[in-house]
RNA sequence: GGACCUGUAGCUUAACUGGAUAGAGCACCGCACUACGGAUGCGGAGGUUCGGGGUUCGAAUCCCUGCAGGUUCACCA
């Protein structure tokens, strides 16, 4: 296509000899209510060309079909110039896409670009919930997409696995336990540190309010009860490693882990690196003390160390507290650092953080690139919205959460019911049947969750289900499934003089929507949006939806390029699927 | 209060980064298989693109302003 771009763009110069820019050789796709395959916008045009827009871009009509082959036709609609390619010219493409099995896919490390993808990254107190699912499934599928760009891409993660949250529930567990377990109780081990959180969360107001009774005040309270004075205890432990206290926060914290893999495997991610909170503060705060060495940063008169960003337009910031202890920002700081030592072709790191974190970010990159990393420049925040309810924000410590396990569940059970009622399965497996309901239950999620734009807040309303029809994933994979029993039905295909073919306008829109696969692999890679692919792979499967209405494929003539065209459109539909991290069933 | 983000049909959303009559899905109404999977296709109805100004051949998109919602400005994470 950029060929054919260059061809038109150089006999514009030509007809009215005058060296059009780039940036004024205006495409566009053609509306579908015209005829053509392309459309060239003629407004910045017509100063130079000195005519209306209507006759500059009949003279160009003119002109390009004169001179290029590959362009059959033209017509003009207001400033609007169409221009139709030949049959011969679809032809051509078709056979380039279906020899390339990987169409649109760039080769692995192709780019030689290093990508780090962080995303996950959970506190190891509390289950993953509905706003893990979005970071998740968001955080893997910008991961693949960039990989499909060519890119050396490491998923990565740092586990929030010390701090005061995981004490509170060492604390509960502790006082209220009676040792239990995972396996003496067969609660997955995240539920049970959850129930711990909410436990203490539960106890703790308990003693303030009695507290008060007492005659205090709320702040003196909140900090006097004893609960939370017992976890700050443990805090401080922890941090002089104390022994015990190490090992009951290792125990509770593999409790966690294996928890989290269940979830993880039904969530389909994977990580090639994690980073544990507990093993980089130390480093962060080694730079922060180099770079106060340095005068990058500056001490208060209480001891605390602060970075002062007021010229960039920023406000200071606590970098180490009075009592030398560590925050949020110095672990950052040194989780990034390490991170460039561990792979030091790493050209840019992406964090998959919700937007509520987009100020701190913009700090962690300043003050980066102030210590002299040259990878600062390229991070990049990818900043996503939260999930709400219908009754608002969602809190762990209240209950008012969808946990991610439960909502799985419900989808596969949608999944098995709408599966059941239309009863084309009977003669599978049950294992196979269980492995399609989860596809299928997954990729309702997934879709639902990834084609909006990362940006937008989303509401999430549990008592409505996800839908299956439509704009929906089960929608995509079943028009998938659907061409693999066309393929199944037929064998091999041989294209075999298929160059003396006409092509129907419902195969030509085909060609033409599968021609441009490989650029919205590209863009959505440049705008890090699972949502580009998402709406792509829809509109591709509408316009085979119609083909496959409208045409008769088994005993015509063109049997053998209808089925080609199928399978080329279901390997783009498995391909553009895999980019966000759904699978596609063979039958279903 | 300062800063940032969002606002498109009843609901969920798209619009090639300034281009044609703002395009889909759900829900609603009406159609369509003597072919291959009906989890389908076609049509209808539904819009002051939050309001008001401006920039130009042309604005959902850019600028100004107002409104609504959200987030953030902590020795929390």
């Amino acid at each position: 296509m950029t060929e054919l771009i260059k061809l038109i763009h150089n006999t514009v110069n030509q007809l009215f000899d005058f060296n059009f820019q780039d940036s004024q050789i205006q495409f566009q796709q053609t509306r579908k209510e015209f005829e053509g395959d392309i459309t060239l916008v003629v407004f910045p045009l017509v100063k130079v060309a000195k005519k209306s827009p209507e006759e500059t871009g009949k003279v160009i009509g003119e002109g390009v079909v004169k001179s290029i082959e590959e362009i059959e036709s033209f017509n003009v609609i207001k400033g609007f110039l169409n221009l139709k390619f030949t049959d011969t010219f679809w032809k051509k493409k078709f056979s380039i896409q279906i020899q390339n099995p990987n169409w649109g896919i760039e080769n692995p490390n192709s780019s030689n670009r290093t990508i780090l993808v962080e995303y996950s990254s959970p506190n190891t107190n509390k289950p993953l919930h509905l706003g893990h699912l979005r970071n998740n499934f968001l955080g893997y599928s910008v991961a693949e997409i960039l990989k499909a760009n060519g890119h050396d891409v490491k998923k990565v993660q740092v586990i929030n696995d010390r701090g005061i949250h995981i004490c509170k529930s060492m604390v509960a567990w502790q006082l209220f336990g009676n040792g239990e377990t995972p396996e003496n109780t067969g609660l997955k081990g995240d539920k049970l540190i959850g129930n711990y959180y909410v436990k203490f969360d539960k106890e703790y107001k308990n003693e303030i309010a009695n507290l008060i009774e007492e005659g205090l005040t709320e702040d003196e309270a909140k900090k006097q009860a004893p609960l939370m004075q017992n976890a700050q205890q443990m805090l401080v432990k922890w941090e002089q490693g104390d022994g015990e206290t190490v090992d009951l926060w290792k125990k509770m914290n593999s409790w966690v882990y294996s928890g989290f893999d269940v979830t993880y495997k039904t969530m389909g991610v994977d990580f090639d690196k994690l980073y544990y909170e507990s093993e980089t503060f130390l480093l962060g705060k080694n730079i922060v003390q180099k770079g106060l060495d340095e005068n990058f940063f500056f001490k208060k008169e209480d001891g605390s160390i602060w970075i002062d960003l007021k010229n960039d337009g920023l406000d200071e910031k606590l970098l180490l507290r009075s009592d030398g202890t560590a925050v949020y920002m110095t672990q950052d700081i040194g989780t990034a650092v390490l991170r460039k030592q561990d792979f030091p072709a790493m050209d840019q790191l992406i964090y998959t953080v919700g937007n509520e974190q987009d100020y701190h970010f913009k700090v962690l990159f300043k003050i980066l690139e102030k210590l002299g990393y040259d990878f600062a420049q390229n991070c990049f925040h990818l900043s996503y919205g939260m999930v709400d309810l219908p009754s608002g924000k969602m809190k762990s410590r209240e209950g008012t959460v969808v946990d991610a396990d439960d909502l799985m569940e419900d989808m596969f059970s949608t999944a098995q019911a709408t599966s059941e009622e239309l009863g084309k399965l009977e003669d599978a497996s049950e294992e196979e049947k269980q492995t399609l309901y989860k596809n299928v239950g997954l990729a309702a999620l997934k879709y639902f969750i990834l084609k909006v734009d990362p940006k937008k807040r989303m509401l999430f309303n549990p008592e409505e289900s996800v839908d299956f029809n439509g704009n929906t994933g089960p929608f995509i994979q079943y028009t998938y499934a659907r061409i693999q029993a066309l393929k199944r039905r037929k064998g091999n295909y041989d294209l075999k003089g298929f160059e003396g073919f006409y092509l129907e306008l419902e195969e030509r829109e085909l060609i033409k929507k599968i021609e441009q696969f490989p650029d919205i692999v590209k863009e959505a890679g440049a705008g890090y949006s699972p949502a580009i692919i998402a709406n792509y792979i829809y509109d591709l499967v509408k316009i085979y939806n119609q083909f496959y209405q409208s045409i008769q494929i088994f005993g015509t003539e063109k049997e053998d390029l209808r089925i080609a065209l199928s399978h080329k459109c279901g390997e783009v539909i498995k391909s553009g699927m895999k980019l966000l991290g759904i699978d596609v069933p063979e039958r279903m």
